[in-house]
DNA sequence: ATATGTGCAAATGCTTTGCAACGCC
DNA sequence: GGCGTTGCAAAGCATTTGCACATAT
């Protein structure tokens, strides 16, 4: 990732205007609606070499598909994304990354990573009609 | 699920014999392996029915691919799995449930679900020699 | 100039499905 | 005997890759 393409620059441009993750293929196809012209293949490429860069966020679905969007927040966090429309909400755990480690290293574990990810459906796509205020993307922060 | 076949048998009787994490491929292979002739499709659709039956605990490897193992624990549990050898260690972390939840109500998200894994290398896997007793599978719980 | 990036189409790998044969209940 | 089940091969998908061409630096 060491030149600056026309396409590079479109799929940036895209993740930018994008708050929610999306696969590569919707961010192709929302490529195409925008008029860009560029190959399935290097959206593929690019975003894993975005993502290796660490400016993307990525996250496998339940039936492993790979969501990207770019990211908000530096440090390590979690997302609490919709089902329906993939909004999200990025929040903190310090607790949880530490009881981690501590399982981890309880049973010799080493190179430790995880996953968190919660899924579920945002206001919009409830059934219930769940009055709240809250809804935008801010960062947050557990308390676990 | 609702007949009893040697195939289906098979299959439940070879996830028995096993601890660790294993892709469907893998216990078809290990099915072939041990004698037994199941086709590799009928593998697939009795996963399946299984872990909609409760009856297996299923986790989506970092490439999208399916695990499965028997359940050890009736709740809800967590893992801690080796990257090389797919040994595994569950745990429960009843204050993240907790704070989970918490964090999907603040921000008006029902139905939530949320999938937590560890990966790392075990003592037989890690670069380095960690000494340590603690080495089987039974059920532990995070302060977390 | 030349190492990188791109596009296309073919290839991969996991998983699902259509359909005829099969075998529990 | 009927309906769930199986096997096989074909189809589906998301993703990756080989290779010739284009292009940023």
């Amino acid at each position: 990732m060491q030149r600056n393409t026309r396409q590079r620059s479109a799929i940036v441009e895209t993740l930018s205007r994008q708050d929610d993750f999306r696969s590569a293929q919707q961010i192709h196809e929302q490529m195409k609606v925008d008029g860009e012209t560029v190959g399935l293949a290097t959206v593929y490429r690019n975003l894993q070499a975005l993502s290796r860069a660490g400016r993307l966020d990525v996250l496998v679905a339940g039936d492993g598909e790979a969501l990207y969007r770019q990211c908000e927040d530096d440090g390590h966090h979690h997302h609490l994304v919709c089902r329906e429309c993939g909004r999200t909400v990025e929040f903190l755990a310090p607790k949880l990354e530490n009881a981690m480690s501590a399982i981890a290293q309880e049973h010799g574990f080493t190179d430790v990573d995880h996953t968190l990810e919660v899924f579920g459906l945002c206001t919009e796509h409830s059934g219930t009609e769940h009055a709240q205020t809250d809804r935008d993307d801010r960062s947050d922060e557990a308390d676990a």
